[in-house]
DNA sequence: TATTTTGATGTGTTATTGCAGATCAATGGT
DNA sequence: ACCATTGATCTGCAATAACACATCAAAATA
């Protein structure tokens, strides 16, 4: 369509995939027909801004007036924190299955114990950078080793190993990963005129 | 409309009158019909993306999908900039008024004398804090003084006068204004979960 | 290789926007 | 008191988004 929802056509396309959701996942979660998704995000229909709104909110994202001033400030904290770490589709699929385990599995388990598994799932996997198919191969196989036993223990057990990855992870990332934003990398008053 | 929309139709209509244009001057600029707008604004219709956007384009604003962790720094952000400083309605009126006279004023001056005035003017009137209707009133006054005689002199010496003018509110809002934003006022990572 | 999933595309129907143009009460300016 | 402007509201009409399906080729998975 037009030049301007072409951008607002390519984030959402991008978020979907940094979530490593199919457009049906999505379809569902927005409830939205798929071939509709498919037809946004190629930007082939001026959609209605409660549309745009409802699949922004199922990507965890939010539809904003911004004022031209304050453009490059909000572009840039966005960028730092949207940004996509290169998470490549083997990854991405995986991460997809491991989801779909632990989802299958909060049918039959519950409780403190198993909300932990949750969050150490939740933070392997936001790390984003770093991850690769190997590791995470390594947590889907530990969250199966549950799925057939099911007891608190091997939910506890899983945790821990998952955190453990996690520390190792976040230790690689430590030595050799980009140091700090040097910069503040966005100011104010970008000096629109004279 | 909806509840997600009610915010945007309400950051609108804040934009349109810290501007101080009126929905049919808003609806000239964006080509929209004046009904349309008041609608919009009401949050009465679900409209199209390309209908906001240009309407947003005409407010110089920008529609932007922002990620739920990076929101409150963008909202901090986009308020600190956008921040309507209490303009009163009289200043507001002051304000158009003068536009109008510069227009006018358009057809008959021109050259870099009077592109120089036109800056001055934009300068005085997004101050905005500390506007009242005093000053002003000094401002048209001058620019009335032209257009009697329309010589590039008085232009020149309008302009000069608003400069001068433009000062002394900077150096008011300097000396008793809020000091500055004491603390970074956003962050990343909101913490969201865990 | 066989099967599934994915994204793109098509058809027909319905609901609603968007536009044009007019009206109106309230407010403001002269 | 008179006139202009503002914002809200209504009409009809045309364009099209949104939906529910269905289909299909390519890619991924088994």
């Amino acid at each position: 369509m037009s030049y301007a929802t072409e951008e607002l056509a390519a984030r959402l396309k991008a978020a979907r995939e940094a979530k490593g959701l199919s457009q049906r996942e999505l379809s569902a979660l927005a409830s939205v027909p798929q071939s509709h998704i498919s037809k946004i995000e190629n930007n082939a229909v001026d959609l209605r801004v409660s549309s745009l709104s409802s699949i922004a909110h199922a990507l965890d994202m939010e539809l904003m007036l911004v004022p031209r001033k304050a453009l490059p400030a909000v572009q840039s904290i966005t960028r730092s924190v949207a940004s996509v770490p290169v998470v490549n589709a083997e990854s991405k699929r995986e991460i997809a299955r491991i989801r779909e385990m632990v989802d299958a599995l909060a049918s039959r388990a519950s409780g403190a114990n198993f909300e932990n598994l949750q969050r150490r799932i939740r933070e392997i996997t936001q790390i984003q950078s770093q991850l690769d198919p190997e590791i995470l191969q390594k947590v889907r196989r530990t969250i199966e080793s549950i799925e057939s036993s099911g007891s608190n223990e091997a939910v506890n057990r899983a945790a821990e190993n998952i955190r453990s990855l996690r520390n190792q992870l976040a230790h690689r990332a430590a030595s050799h990963e980009t140091p700090r934003p040097p910069r503040p990398a966005y100011r104010l008053e970008e000096d629109q005129d004279g």
